[in-house]
DNA sequence: ACGCGTATGTCATGGTTGTGTCACGGCCAC
DNA sequence: GTGGCCGTGACACAACCATGACATACGCGT
């Protein structure tokens, strides 16, 4: 159950309150990163990638509310759940129309965070993993919707792919034309915590060719990258 | 990207929530006009052309389900998509009854509402005449209706469907095509505090495929994802 | 060019997990 | 009380996926 299952940006100037939380979250599984100021915060969540920000509101340099909505301006979506103050109404308000995404008022229970967080975190990472802004993928006489897992193959015959498939076809395909390390695969499909054998990932790939592939033994869209892994191509195009 | 691929109506009183979704959204290539209050909604909506509204419930001059009944009584069928307040149950069954295609709680990530957007914008223009998305739903021999909760079956039953299965048949068919997360549903029917056993919907979704399937154990429109939710389809599709 | 070692292709199989389905019990409204 | 609605648990079943075994292809060194 354990092993990075998402990655928290923990912004909180009173390090007792701070440390209490971490290591809550880092019990649960979480990777926890605490910076103490605003502006900190801001430039964290510029730089690097996070699952979730957890954003008091009180805090030197640069208050919760103008980090969040500078970030929001930036065009960054990443979760934002406030520590807001007390539970004014006024507060909740201001932490929504900054771009918040959930709020909880000190004092709260370490569980009631917990809670929240796994919501949000599940919530997102779900999204990503299957479902892009871009939902369709065209190649060869193929077509594939990520939004329904259903596709049509050159033949004409309907496919309904399986959640791990599409998610395999996923991967390939965002990173069209670049040869995919096995590796990479895995960590992707998988996660960090179960690592089946790269076997099955062969396993999948057959399927995907053998649904997509005019003639699977001779593939034009999912290549083999012997001692790496595979490569995905929108382009026919054969191996030699 | 794309010039004019849709014309939105925001109606939303928060200016700075008002905003960061409009920025948002034309980022993505869509024209957004933008109204604070309930009656100037209704006006635009009666004189100009949206591929999709978007509609705050909580609004001056006159609340977004009257605007949403109003406008559907007048004939308009302009997708409108509900932006709600977190909270009771209340609200999510006059929403539904109002006439809304979609609809999201707030706080929601604005990932999400592009996501809800992209789907309905796309599906109006595939669709168009065909399936307008109305408070009327027709699929296979099947109609429903969902303001007066009623409909027939293709054997020419009468169906009168309790609350909670018209809100999932609802949440289902909003998203034709696409497959829904049990998550997503629990959420949409139930909202965030009360959280059934997932069990739950399935038993929900057993009793739809009953009632509007002529096979319920090949179901043609009422389609299981395995490991994700489910999936509503207008026309009549086999699982092979 | 040949052969060997290693990586991948391919298939069949069992275990595991998710879903279909039903029946029961609680709750609310009438 | 009684009837309809809703939530839950149990059981069976089906889908899916991970694995291992074997066959085949590749690439390197000689």
């Amino acid at each position: 159950m354990n092993s990075t299952i998402g990655r928290i940006l923990l912004v909180e100037d009173e390090v007792n309150l701070a440390r209490g939380i971490r290591e809550n979250l880092e019990a649960e599984g979480y990777t926890v990163e605490v910076v103490t100021d605003g502006m900190s915060a801001l430039n964290s969540i510029r730089h690097k990638e996070f699952s979730l920000v957890i954003l008091d509101v009180m805090l030197p340099r640069m208050d919760g509310y103008t980090v969040c909505e500078t970030a929001r301006r930036e065009g960054r979506d990443t979760p934002i759940l406030f520590l807001t103050a007390k539970g004014g109404g006024q507060d909740r308000i201001r932490g929504l129309e900054a771009g918040g995404d959930d709020y909880l008022t000190k004092p709260f229970q370490l569980r009631e965070l917990l809670l929240r967080v796994a919501a949000i975190v599940r919530r997102r990472t779900r999204y990503d993993a299957m479902t892009a802004l871009e939902p369709m993928v065209r190649f060869g006489d193929n077509e594939f919707d990520f939004r329904s897992f259903r596709g049509r193959s050159w033949n004409g015959a309907d496919q309904l792919l399986t959640q791990k498939e599409a998610m395999i076809l996923k991967v390939l395909v965002a990173r069209e034309g670049e040869m995919v390390w096995r590796e990479e695969i895995l960590e992707k499909v998988w996660g960090d915590d179960v690592l089946p054998s790269s076997r099955t990932v062969d396993n999948f790939v057959l399927r995907l060719r053998k649904r997509f592939e005019p003639d699977p033994e001779r593939p034009a869209h999912f290549h083999t990258v012997r001692g790496i892994g595979y490569r995905f191509t929108t382009t026919a195009e054969s191996d030699q």
